[in-house]
RNA sequence: GGGCCCAUAGCUCAGUUGGUUAGAGCGCUACAUUGACAUUGUAGAGGUCAGCAGUUCGAAUCUGCUUGGGCCCACCA
């Protein structure tokens, strides 16, 4: 017997080892089932499972284990990523504790240090994922620096290089002093920041006293200044182009030149320009054929070009010079100024923009086909809004600065000849030079961007470059699922990758999901300690829970914010799957029942009108939720499944069962226990996707069951539903509506009325039609019992002055409801009650009225929509009269 | 500066192409609870769908403007 509450801890171990034991999950390289393909972000070997990654497997898992029980021979492919710059540091970090630098290891042992730190704590976010339930292939699970992808990786860089897509050269480039590497363009972060702007004052050579003012926002650079520039055509400038003008402090000359660049209308409409440490200025340096004077070195701080400030930090270099300039009169005002600086996104230092060697990755000629194959359908995204990002992105490309300062990675795969200066780069490393035949050859000391392979991705864990397989079955695959924050760093370049190597785009749909914020609506970040720790909401309410919340809550692609209130709402809801199982199963036992799987319904008693109600239900829930995840709605998908489990099954069929399994007729048992176990059994099916715990421990103990493992077992379809003698459902169905809303009416007037359940009811049920008539006869026992009656009478009362009613209308059916209620209550409660009703039906009717009365509507709007609302209206009439004639009785009688 | 998104019950949100008499969960109130479940049951209260204007027979839904909030891109020293 199952325990009374439902025990995630221990369910969830059972089944994960029973999956472990299992090869459940393993795709077919061959196979005459249809793919279905999805490859798994691979998130940061070394790193902690958080709660975006939750949401993102959870739309994989489902989507996998939906496909897969519906016969799809599917791939979900795992894997790692070295996670270059993240990785790395945690390691330095360590050593540092123990005063060590990577460069006292030396590159060899440092890369042991990684490696075994790769070792220790790799395996960490793999248990945390299968503990989320991820139903990968993890036989194929891949890490980035496996042998096979860092084969493709040179592959792919040999051959690019030899197309002339990659290439070195000398660039200003976005620096990060704290992690002493290049990064590119994406990964510098803007943000807001109060400054100020300080006005320069340079001496005009040859012009006794005469200064030009240029304003900065980093004074520091103006000791790499190599020209002064203004407007050609602005008047008050235009005569001192082609002079000289002296450098504060230093006395150094440097040039006064023109360019249209400059704003004649922003400042003083004189710039000062510094090649080496600024963009734009760079640029203009090209033009005009400037010195770039480098004042860095790569920690961030000033070098020998700075003269005495050399060795100072950025920060402390600008203090000091600010001081020394105003000491010196060179400052000619200071203002507040805001303006947005690049931030390092891993570090959070500022960029400082610096001159260096680093590899550039030509990307016109790539995006021009990612750019169409999205232009053209060939990959959707959803929701549709980020083909606008995406394309302006790749509509704008600049070059990738595919080259970093670290250790940990792919190793760039050029070797140098120290005698001739040949760069070599093939797929083997060479002996000797292929120009002179040196032997003294060099290989470049930097490692790839992690992007670089992350791009090659999709192919690169499928085999390639061989022809393997698994790639002719699941390339492309069918949906790639991620956050919109990586559109540019990942699903860009791989849609490029893929166009070029595999000659057909990656993923046929991108579906971006929304980011996870905290219950206020913020972003979770370690900063604000607002994270939260999936794992640990996994041991307290459970793996399904947490999934169920997260599905429910993601709806059209936008941000979600998390809150414990639901996912205990959706606790509860597990566990009432698990007790609505329970209660089927006890049955099954204490009477000895006997499932056969090839029950049929049959009218052959009345009561089986609630066998064709919950199934006609079922079928519908079927065909809803299969059109929900078809279009990857998924809170309307779990909502339906939820409505379907809490609503009708659990609150209606399962109590309309008691009394069938509870009486006498063995036959109406049989019939009842084969329509609760077959729709228990399709219900637990189709939330196998979303709870994949509960469902499959719930399913080992069913009798239902067909295959060994419910993940395997085939997803309800209305297939199943054949052969059940649905067809005729209409009238019973409705009959069954109409039961339900008399029961209901009477709890409403209990419950208006205050009284108490204890207190046994005699009602009068009017029947107004023929229908109707026939529906309540045959349920009478089954009124009495679940409206806890002592007595139920068709006749109209003899007189109703002091009575409670309700007129009940379902589908053709109606039937009025009357209580007595002398001596029961105060019958002021039901005055009041029904003076609400009648409010209402009257505002009801008065917007129905309008719209009736209303000619063009009559014209315009659909003919049966304006029929439904005649009927509406003569029906509220009807009840109007009904309540009002009852009112009057009920004051009489006062 | 350019672009995108959001605003619906106290809270968190659903609401597909305009046709609703605007929904759910939580919370709240009242009552109940010996045979699946207190991680429960039954019932109730609660909304001028941010504001204004427009299109339409009809707008939470479409258009424009306003207000408030969020995100992305660009980078004028």
């Amino acid at each position: 017997m199952l325990e009374s509450k439902y025990n995630s801890k221990d369910v969830e171990a059972k089944i994960s080892e029973f999956w472990d034991n299992r090869k459940d999950f393993k795709a077919e390289d061959l196979s005459t089932k249809p793919p279905f393909s999805v490859i798994l972000p691979p998130p940061n070997v070394t790193g902690f499972l958080h709660i975006g990654h939750a949401l993102d497997h959870t739309v994989q898992d489902v989507l996998i284990r939906w496909h897969r029980m519906r016969g799809f021979n599917t791939l979900w492919l795992p894997g790692t990523d070295h996670a270059g710059i993240a990785t790395q540091s945690v390691v330095e970090k360590k050593l540092k504790k123990d005063g060590k630098s990577r460069h006292d290891l030396g590159r060899e042992k440092f890369l042991e240090e990684v490696w075994s730190w790769k070792e220790e704590y790799g395996n960490r976010i793999v248990s945390q994922m299968k503990s989320l339930g991820d139903s990968c292939d993890w036989d194929r699970l891949t890490f980035t620096l496996d042998d096979n992808v860092s084969n493709a990786v040179r592959k792919v860089f040999v051959s690019l290089y030899k197309k002339g897509l990659i290439y070195k050269g000398k660039r200003l480039v976005n620096w990060s002093s704290k992690l002493q590497t290049a990064i590119s363009d994406i990964e510098v972060e803007y943000k807001d920041v109060k400054g100020s702007l300080w006005h320069l004052k340079y001496e005009v050579v040859g012009e006794d006293g005469k200064f030009l003012i240029a304003a900065t926002t980093r004074p520091e650079t103006f000791l790499g200044d190599t020209a002064i520039c203004v407007h050609p055509e602005d008047e008050r400038y235009k005569n001192l182009i082609g002079k000289k003008v002296k450098l504060p402090l230093t006395g150094r000359e440097i040039n006064i030149i023109a360019d249209e660049y400059v704003d004649k209308d922003f400042g003083t409409g004189v710039v000062k320009i510094t090649p080496a440490h600024d963009f734009n200025d760079y640029e203009m340096g090209l033009r005009h054929n400037l010195e770039q004077i480098n004042l860095l070195n790569t920690d961030g701080s000033l070098n020998e070009n700075a003269g005495e400030y050399k060795g100072l930090h950025v920060q402390e270099a600008r203090k000091k010079i600010v001081s020394d300039l105003e000491e010196g009169g060179f400052i000619d005002k200071i203002e507040p100024h805001k303006q947005s600086v690049g931030h390092c996104e891993r570090s959070g230092v500022v960029i400082e923009p610096y001159l260096s060697e680093q590899w550039f990755m030509k990307m016109e000629s790539l995006a021009e086909p990612a750019k169409r194959a999205v232009e053209s359908g060939t990959t959707d995204f959803i929701p549709e809004k980020w083909t606008k990002t995406y394309l302006h992105w790749m509509n704008n490309i600049q070059d990738w600065c595919i080259s970093r300062q670290l250790w940990w990675g792919h190793r760039i795969p050029v070797f140098t000849c120290q005698d001739c200066g040949e760069h070599i780069v093939e797929m083997d490393d060479p002996a000797d030079c292929i120009k002179c035949g040196s032997k003294n050859l060099k290989q470049d000391e930097d490692v790839l961007d992690t992007w670089f392979s992350s791009a090659l991705w999709p192919f690169s864990t499928m085999g390639w470059p061989e022809k393997t397989e698994t790639l002719k079955t699941f390339y492309p695959t069918s949906v790639l699922v991620t956050g919109p924050d990586i559109i540019f760093f990942w699903v860009a370049r791989m849609m490029m990758q893929g166009l070029e190597y595999m000659k057909d785009v990656p993923f046929r749909k991108v579906y971006l999901h929304g980011l996870v914020r905290d219950s206020q609506g913020r972003k979770m970040s370690k900063s604000l300690g607002n994270s939260i720790d999936p794992v640990e909401l996994i041991n307290d309410y459970g793996a399904d829970a947490l999934r169920f919340t997260l599905m429910a809550q993601l709806a059209s692609g936008r941000d979600l914010k998390f809150s414990t209130q639901r996912l205990e709402g959706y606790r509860n809801f597990i566990n009432k799957i698990w007790n609505a199982t329970r209660f089927c199963l006890s049955l099954t036992q204490e009477y000895s029942f006997k499932y056969n799987e090839n029950f049929k319904t049959d009218l052959k008693n009345d009561l089986s009108a609630f066998d064709y109600w919950i199934l006609k239900k079922l079928e519908i829930t079927i065909s809803d939720v299969h059109e929900k995840l078809e279009q990857m709605r998924f809170s309307e998908a779990a909502q339906s499944l939820y409505s379907f489990v809490w609503n009708e099954f659990c609150d209606w069929f399962l109590e309309f069962s008691k009394l069938r399994v509870y009486g006498e007729s063995e036959e109406d048992r049989a019939a009842a226990l084969h329509v609760l176990h077959f729709t228990l059994d399709k219900a637990v099916k189709m939330l196998h996707p979303f709870t994949p715990f509960v469902t499959e421990e719930i399913y080992s103990h069913l009798p239902a069951k067909n295959s060994e493992s419910m993940a395997l077992s085939q997803y309800p379809t209305l297939g199943d539903l054949e052969g059940l003698n649905l067809e005729e459902t209409g009238d019973y169905f409705n009959d069954v509506e109409l039961i339900k809303a008399l029961l209901t009416a009477v709890r409403n007037i209990r419950g208006e009325n205050r009284i108490k359940v204890s207190q046994a009811l005699k009602v009068f049920f009017v029947p107004k039609d023929e229908k109707s008539q026939k529906a309540v006869q045959r349920h009478k026992a089954l009124l009495v019992k679940m409206g806890l009656l002592s007595e139920v009478s068709f006749e109209e009362p003899q007189t109703f002055a002091k009575s409670a009613v309700a007129p009940v209308k379902v589908e053709g059916r109606a039937v009025d409801v009357i209580v007595p209620l002398e001596g029961l209550v105060d019958l002021d409660e039901e005055v009041q009650r029904i003076e609400k009703v009648i409010t209402k039906i009257e505002t009801d009717m008065n917007i129905l009225n309008k719209k009736l009365n209303n000619e063009k509507y009559v014209a315009n709007a659909p003919e049966d929509l304006v029929e439904a609302d005649k009927v509406l209206l003569t029906d509220l009439s009807s009840k109007l009269d009904f309540m009002k004639l009852h009112l009057n009785r009920l004051s009489m009688n006062e």
